[in-house]
DNA sequence: AGTAACACGTGAAGC
DNA sequence: TGCTTCACGTGTTAC
């Protein structure tokens, strides 16, 4: 623990000009262009240091703002913001995974229903509408899955003019009606192919790769 | 970026003893107990350095584990691994609160169905069954709602003999049978405090608390 | 007193 | 070559 140290660089700890010879931030304002060996050692040392200062005001900004994203950082030393900035981070990841696992297939025991297959068919309707498919899609639920379908269906050319959705035992079955996909079989084929991306994604797999989650 | 410098200390890099004085690890094995000035200092400086370099050791092995912990940090200077490490954790946070928003009252466009409200009922069962009590409990499904459920009735005196549960368009709605919960109305009064936490507990509640996630 | 944490400047090494 | 990053030892401050 560390009540935060009044050595602490309170602003720009500006140079003292302590040198032999005159050095300033700009490193060499002197005339005579042929500089002796000393002064550009010492040009470069101020040079070097200054620079090194600079590191150490990045490395420690980055501290300062690692100690306001987390709680409990303040009035830690650096070891133990690091140590901490572990735990925490572990603990974040667990938090995801649990809650994208639970997500997934909801609690065991609400499990009641068999786990069934992921389907997707499509469907002509001859009738009294000109054009009309039905989609049938059924596959596990999971936050965002209307999202999907609507972003699935606002790719392709038909409007959705129906829709029946139920969720049970943590399994979600879609119905859709779908106008104006066009004569052709093109329609057919990109409205399956953006359904089936539907389908097919897993929950949170941007999660899941960003931060190496397991499984 | 950076390429793991070579410099990076392999192992303990160990006090090379060049000092003036005889110094080893222990600071003082000195027989002539009345110390110089010089020496208490020479030793006082190394015990100095010594904790120092360890501090720096302590230091360089949370950047280690940090660097084990989160993607794409390895090869990374120091200041930029904290920086990364900011934007991951924020991005962590972020997604943890996401997900608990998609969990907690599914997609906007998800609430085909009126929200409902949270409602708990108990009621008395007069009939061939001795001492049994209907509970009836509806309420915003969520991962770990059934656990606690059973959590809260393992917490009460009777036990369950038979339960309906149904959850559609987000919400949960559980119909349960107790048995053996007494004569006095203690047994449903308890039961009653039980499940009312089960439906109050918000979503994720401990996570929040932990990362201090907005709302 | 003595310990712990920090900033600083410097030499070394890599690019 | 210059620029960057690091480890190191030291001086300083706070408890």
């Amino acid at each position: 623990m560390l009540s935060i140290p009044s050595y602490y660089p309170k602003q720009i700890s500006f140079p003292k000009g302590q040198g032999v010879f005159p050095v300033n931030t700009i490193y060499s304002k002197s005339f005579f262009k042929p500089k002796s060996k000393a002064e550009t050692k010492v040009i470069a040392a101020k040079k070097h240091s200054d620079s090194e200062r600079r590191r150490r005001m990045r490395i420690n900004g980055q501290y300062a703002t690692l100690r306001t994203v987390l709680p409990n950082l303040i009035k830690m030393d650096k070891a133990s913001v690091l140590a901490e900035t572990v735990r925490q981070v572990r603990e974040l990841k667990r938090a995801v995974a649990e809650v994208e696992a639970a997500c997934r297939h909801g609690d065991s025991d609400e499990c009641v229903l068999p786990g069934g297959v992921d389907k997707l068919s499509l469907e002509q309707c001859d009738g009294e509408q000109e054009g009309l498919v039905k989609a049938t899609l059924s596959c596990g639920d999971r936050p965002g899955l209307i999202s999907d379908m609507t972003r699935a269906l606002s790719s392709v050319k038909g409007r959705l003019v129906r829709a029946e959705m139920v969720i049970v035992g943590g399994r979600s079955k879609n119905v859709l009606w779908i106008q104006g996909l066009g004569d052709g079989k093109e329609g057919m084929v990109a409205l399956r192919r953006a359904l089936k991306v539907v389908i097919d994604r897993p929950i949170f797999a941007g999660l899941r790769k960003r931060f190496h989650l397991p499984q």
